[in-house]
DNA sequence: AGTGCTGGTCTCTTTTTGAGACCATCACTA
DNA sequence: TAGTGATGGTCTCAAAAAGAGACCAGCACT
């Protein structure tokens, strides 16, 4: 019974060891899931996946994202060293946003969880569903 | 060249389809990618995927957690599925919470995420750095 | 000169996160 | 029998993040 709590001490403070020493809270495993959390990032790496795209399109592609939140977005995943960012000088000047390898990489691992997701989300709507009903 | 496009635009009109033809942002893959997002909620499936845990050892085990975000988080956690409440009628009533089926079948595909994290962490630490020094 | 497309930035409002104080119950202890 | 600590919470309010919408500069076409 303890043997399974010292193996979650251990990894738990493995990384708090990673993390500098600090508090869990600062782990880099936390860290980089939290970068892909955020509500466009999972989309938007979905769709350049598929092939690089342009300013423009993206917004056309995700209609309900503002500009704002598009520029911050791919901006963040800019310098999280997930997508590369290159401008073109045409007339009005035109940016494409691609994957890097990193992106490429992780995406590999996150596809896992996509997958998961649209085998399952209807589980989950449903264990949603009953809980509110229970609730109710 | 167009035919990347169409096999993306599929992709997502098959989203929006399942979305109940609104727009992409509700789609159901996104609405799963956004319930494991959330600052705590991948550090309390990593403790609970270790073993069932009580409330007050959770709090003991991510010391910079606050009740209240505990208390939610783990509510979040229960009403999508993924863990299961148990209430123990001791003489403080005590609280057990555990992984569901459904919740180990998740961290199954979210464990991949979080492998990537732990061998590239330093990668995304290094692109941020050098991305945060080009902008100085 | 006016319109539209390019890819943004700036400001303001709403939503989400988070920290901290407060609460009720029971057991033990002085 | 009043004080202390442990149980697992809730409530209030401040800070941070997300989001909507206006605005901007440059160039082409009409």
């Amino acid at each position: 019974m303890d043997g399974k709590v010292i193996n979650l001490k251990a990894k738990l403070e493995v990384y708090k060891a990673i993390s500098g020493g600090g508090n869990i809270a600062n782990c880099p495993v936390r860290e980089v899931i939290q970068g892909v959390s955020g509500k466009w990032r999972s989309l938007l790496m979905m769709a350049l996946a598929e092939k690089p795209y342009r300013f423009g399109e993206l917004r056309r592609l995700v209609p309900d994202i503002s500009q704002r939140m598009l520029t911050q977005t791919l901006y963040d995943l800019q310098r999280d060293g997930y997508v590369h960012r290159e401008v073109f000088p045409t007339k009005p000047p035109s940016v494409e946003y691609s994957l890097t390898d990193l992106g490429r990489s992780m995406f590999g691992a996150f596809h896992q969880l996509i997958l998961w997701a649209e085998l399952n989300h209807d589980a989950v709507r449903a264990a949603r569903a009953d809980f509110d009903a229970s609730q109710a």
